[in-house]
DNA sequence: TAGTTAGTTTGTGTAACACAGACTATCTAT
DNA sequence: ATAGATAGTCTGTGTTACACAAACTAACTA
């Protein structure tokens, strides 16, 4: 697999891959989510919170690279269930600090239990240790190369 | 739910990460799709066809888990710009075996090359070989535990 | 005090679907 | 041969998950 005439080589993207099973994925998580009232979305939001920690209202939008005015209505649903909590912050009064309850990580922990046979299913072409592999890949995707979202935004700010 | 001993290790879900990540990368690859006028969906379609080859366009669908109607709609586009064939089936001649054509596979690699700096922003946290890693994975998992369609379709029928 | 920013609310529009109905060509069993 | 099923097509209709705009409040900043 190692390259010495690297021109030739086929171009490797993840894009449509990524799509393609996160598709299959979704599709059978709506079964699972609905009856505990969640949506594929909502465990995005939630998935993220714990990845990456709470942070105000506007980094959370950017990192789901959603518009503002429609994670407005996520986080009311997520927060009508109190998985998720809106703060205040003590030093711009202004800004909503969000953040995972302990309830949230409980319900989301619950229900990735519950995944395990979806997983198995769109995942069964690997074995577990595959599967971790994938799972560290992704996580460590989706931090990114800065460690916390916070740290972020003072970055773009300073 | 009776007490498992609750596993202390956390549960190590894909399925939300995936669909994050997609989107990501999904947002910036309509950018660069777009002036070839494809959409992402397009890609998905290309790339499962080359991951898995060409098959009837019934097992498309259930690979793309779509509905059949719908695919008929994306395989006229890209029957449209020639980047596919649907060739009947001499075995049976109701259906439409679909194939990328030289065009099509040329296409996608030209697209993927232009995709560098789209994938370079969203797994900018990986580097070269975890990249590798990844895109391995997320193949094997595409092709499923069933080596091609065809033979899944005969086996099917077996 | 004026201007700006974070968040909210209420719209409107669009794309990607699912799903239903009717149709054609073709296959299969009787 | 004929009847019924099957692959694909076409033309709808409805839903969902968004983007984007406008107008508003509360709170910060100059």
């Amino acid at each position: 697999m190692s390259s010495w005439p690297v021109v030739n080589q086929p171009v490797h993207r993840c894009g449509a891959l990524l799509d393609h099973l996160a598709r299959r994925m979704r599709l059978r998580a709506e079964a699972v989510l609905a009856p505990v009232g969640l949506r594929p979305r909502h465990l995005v939001a939630l998935t993220v919170l714990r990845a990456r920690g709470g942070c105000p209202q506007q980094a959370l939008a950017a990192m789901l690279e959603m518009d503002g005015t429609n994670v407005v209505g996520l986080l009311n649903e997520l927060e009508a269930e109190k998985l998720v909590e809106r703060r205040r912050s003590s030093e711009d009064r202004r800004r909503h600090v969000v953040e995972l309850t302990d309830a949230g990580a409980k319900q989301l922990a619950k229900v990735e239990i519950a995944l395990a046979a979806v997983e198995e299913e769109v995942l069964g072409a690997l074995d577990e240790s595959q599967r971790e592999t994938l799972y560290n890949l992704l996580l460590q995707a989706a931090r990114g190369r800065v460690p916390s979202c916070t740290e972020a935004i003072d970055a773009e700010l300073s």
